[in-house]
DNA sequence: GGGCTGAATGACAGCGCTGTCCCTGATGCC
DNA sequence: GGCATCAGGGACAGCGCTGTCATTCAGCCC
């Protein structure tokens, strides 16, 4: 019960403890019936390696860091553990363990945390969220190291994969360009749009896929487009904007659910009744956007799912396999609540 | 720049790397004069140790683990985040590191997963948050292992140290004491209440401070009284219950925000104004809580300080200190936002 | 039959630290 | 002076694995 090891297993299966490393790690040469008994010795002593001897005699580290950045409520922080469940969940399927690290950009152990990372602790492989993973200092530094990065929703001139890493994202023209759509087929004209935040590659994709869907290319009145920044905070002064003016936009786009919440805050307190006078949707699916008043049409990210594959594909690597793409790309649904309706 | 070793410090400061080692880990037996001599050495080869190695050759990981369960949208998840940074902030401090796993209750790998934590990554504690850090099973595994386990927000019936580790925690019963003595001070009277889940300790405790504040003692008409689980949508029915009886309750407290929330959604749908005709309040202080309409006045616990203060319990502990005591307790603030009002 | 190939396995040397034990020289005390 | 004491520091043996290379033994070809 205290804690056997590997030379316990291969005392009981009578053979090497190299040839119990071999099995117990998949590799080829061993026969099926040396197999069998060292599984069994293994089960039978309840063994488990040791992760650090394993990582220090090996070249795995069994370990992937997720680096996060921004406060609590920032939005890349909202979706944060839907990420992280995902990747824990690739994780085990490959004896690997999730390593949390929380940093800022701006921070000045932030240096000092990705030298942890890689020298100290040897990760396998980074997993980073915006703004992090575009920032080319840092891409470049864990690059130079050899170190596996996949980046979360990354920006496109992301270059060669060996210099930037890897990314996972949705098809945010796409998913911006639907929504846009289907307040169209409602009935709406005047759409206004909240932009996001100006250095995030996702928010210049789903300006234009509302742009074109809008005017499909065509000149779109700028009144209708307002400066935010992903945050609740910056949603409610473009909210404002909106609203207040003489000719009011039936509908209006925000380009992320924060966001989108704060048009909903500012209809409450103006008295605009939502979706009877006004039509609100997002994009995210944050938790709470069933939450609000009223329920949120937004469009879905499957970000569990992003965060297993971002895992996963550092473990593979890791394995030996190689894969080809710089990116991605998963699909995206609408999710269809009760914040739009046709104008009245 | 490629990688350091203990070797390379002791070469160049001219030591044996048993004493590089005492430096770097503080242990008395050093010089001031070499002590300094080391740390150059260190600093200018850029050296920091190997937590493999670390951990093979001593006796702590360095790893802290936070186990979460539940969904994504539960209650529990939505201020693990916070938990986490709180933890990775003062794991950061002690040289630690944050891992995070994952497990239900009732999942059938959570036996292994608590074998691994233990046997494979020799995790130097364990925190746990409900209902996980109720599990009487768990926790005597992991006290029998001797790993160190906090709990965040246990049952108050967690006997000895030895045996159920540490907790921290807010005190509940005065938190929902304040608030709804707040809400009598505002003139209600007609309070109704939400209770949460059954076999959530905190639960208990803040229907007991509702009650207590309210009538001190005596008989409440329980009509006044609803249950739920701590879920927006076990919120959803109570608050219909509630809002649904002839003489309407004029303001209601739910055990947590995320059941406060559904009164919000379920009075909108009445065309009931909140706070004109109805407020409600509850506790947690989610992300979500200053984001709906009107925002929710609620009880902030300091989460992040929690967290931090559970990964430093463990830290200090591995470093040979004893505290005494079983349980923290952090004090909580009323956030008072516009749900609340005067009855009319 | 001799030599060759290849599959299966083992011996052994670390990986980079920490724990334990031991040595040295200075200090203090009678 | 003799002896215990102690701070300062080194030698050395692992911790529990994996990588590398060597070894063994069938089977096979000419």
């Amino acid at each position: 019960m205290s804690k056997a090891t590997i030379y316990d297993v291969a005392r009981v299966a009578n053979v090497s403890i190299k040839t119990v490393s071999r099995v117990l790690n998949g590799e080829p040469k061993a026969s099926a019936e040396t197999r069998a008994r060292v599984m069994e010795a293994a089960r039978s002593l309840n063994y488990t390696p040791s992760l650090s001897a394993r990582a220090l005699s090996g070249s795995r580290s069994f370990l992937i860091a997720l680096v996060s950045s921004g406060g609590v409520s920032d939005n890349a922080m909202l979706y944060f553990t839907e990420l992280q469940m995902g990747a824990i969940q690739a994780c085990r399927g490959g004896g690997y363990h999730l390593l949390t690290e929380y940093t800022d950009l701006g921070a000045s152990d932030y240096g000092a945390l990705m030298e942890t990372l890689v020298s100290t602790l040897r990760v396998d492989g980074v997993i980073l969220v915006p703004p992090l993973c575009d920032d080319p200092q840092l891409l470049s530094l864990l690059a130079q190291r050899g170190v596996i990065c996949v980046r979360i929703s990354p920006t496109q001139d992301g270059g060669t994969e060996e210099k930037w890493g890897w990314g996972v994202d949705i098809d945010n023209y796409r998913a911006a360009f639907q929504m846009t759509r289907l307040l169209m087929d409602q009935g709406h004209r005047d759409i206004g749009f909240i932009q996001g935040h100006p250095q995030h590659a996702a928010a210049a994709q789903r300006e234009a896929g509302y742009r074109d869907a809008l005017f499909d290319g065509g000149p779109i009145p700028e009144r209708l487009i307002q400066p935010g920044l992903f945050t609740f905070d910056s949603g409610l002064p473009a909210a404002r904007a909106l609203l207040g003016q003489k000719r009011r936009p039936t509908a209006i786009f925000a380009a992320n659910d924060s966001m989108a919440m704060a048009v909903l805050s500012v209809a409450y307190k103006m008295g605009i009744p939502v979706p009877g006078a006004l039509s609100v949707a997002g994009i995210d699916d944050l938790p709470a956007a069933s939450v609000v008043c009223p329920p949120l049409t937004t469009v879905r990210q499957p970000v569990m799912e992003m965060g297993a594959a971002a895992a996963r594909f550092i473990i593979d690597r890791r394995a030996g396999q190689v894969g080809s793409y710089l990116k991605q790309i998963f699909d995206h649904s609408l999710v269809v609540r009760e914040s739009t309706a046709p104008p009245a």
